[in-house]
DNA sequence: CCATTAACGACTA
DNA sequence: TAGTCGTTAATGG
């Protein structure tokens, strides 16, 4: 099993004072929800820290289509480096009311000078962010639709720490439509209702109501992950 | 197994 | 009201 250990703040470790010091020079900025907080049609600053809230990345295919390439959540970062390549379009946008920090170069330079070990935390972010990729890579090229739906999962219940638990169920943190799942895993959302649905069937996931948020029941998605279907 | 196309009722901005 | 969402079904690769 992949260790998602670059999910950890980048900033975590830090004392308060320390953190106080930052605070002058990330300034936070307050975004409701669906705000496009990058595109390729926006000069990009090279680091965004999400302080609350939550961000979905993502690119438009030449046929028009949407394909999520991540999720991140509260603590998490995303950039020129860990995401963004330069000449490569993508896009930011908010799911839900988020606080987001934005950093240029300058201010990254002179936070990485005062705290090196800062360094050294933001490669295992973009190392780890290098793996993940790589995983779905592998499902993506080899793997059924099913399987990623259930990598997708999978990599969303433990990059994002559970709020809440019931047992072996554990909630996902954001709402996603089965237009937006199907974003993800390069599929379309007619294939993947019924996937969803004999997911239910088996016991591996649980929604509550219409707008509500999935729970998955993590040893049972774990356990279909490795069969072979 | 899965994408495409079409279509329909329900819901929502 | 127009657009989005979940769902089903037919068809073809």
């Amino acid at each position: 099993m992949v260790t998602y250990l670059s999910r950890v703040d980048l900033f975590k470790g830090l004392s308060e004072d320390e953190l106080q010091q930052l605070n002058h020079i990330t300034p936070l900025e307050a975004r409701p929800r669906g705000t496009v907080i990058a595109s390729p049609y926006m000069e990009h600053k090279v680091l965004y820290i999400i302080k609350s809230g939550s961000v979905r990345l993502y690119k438009i295919t030449e046929d028009g289509k949407e394909l999520t390439l991540d999720i991140l959540g509260t603590g998490h970062l995303f950039g020129e480096i860990t995401s963004f390549r330069s000449g490569v379009p993508l896009f930011a946008v908010t799911m839900e009311d988020s606080v987001i920090c934005e950093m240029d170069s300058g201010q990254f330079r002179k936070v990485i000078a005062e705290k090196p070990e800062l360094a050294l935390k933001y490669i295992e972010i973009v190392t780890a962010r290098l793996q993940e990729t790589e995983d779905m890579l592998e499902y993506m090229a080899y793997g059924s639709v099913r399987k990623r739906l259930l990598f997708l999962f999978n990599k969303l219940v433990t990059k994002f720490p559970a709020p809440r638990s019931d047992g072996e169920w554990i909630p996902l943190p954001i709402e996603m439509t089965h237009q937006e799942l199907a974003s993800m895993t390069g599929s379309i959302r007619e294939t993947v209702t019924p996937i969803l649905n004999q997911l239910a069937d088996e016991g591996i996931l649980r929604k509550e109501g219409n707008r509500k948020p999935y729970w998955i029941q993590r040893s049972r998605l774990q356990a279909a992950l490795s069969e072979s279907k």
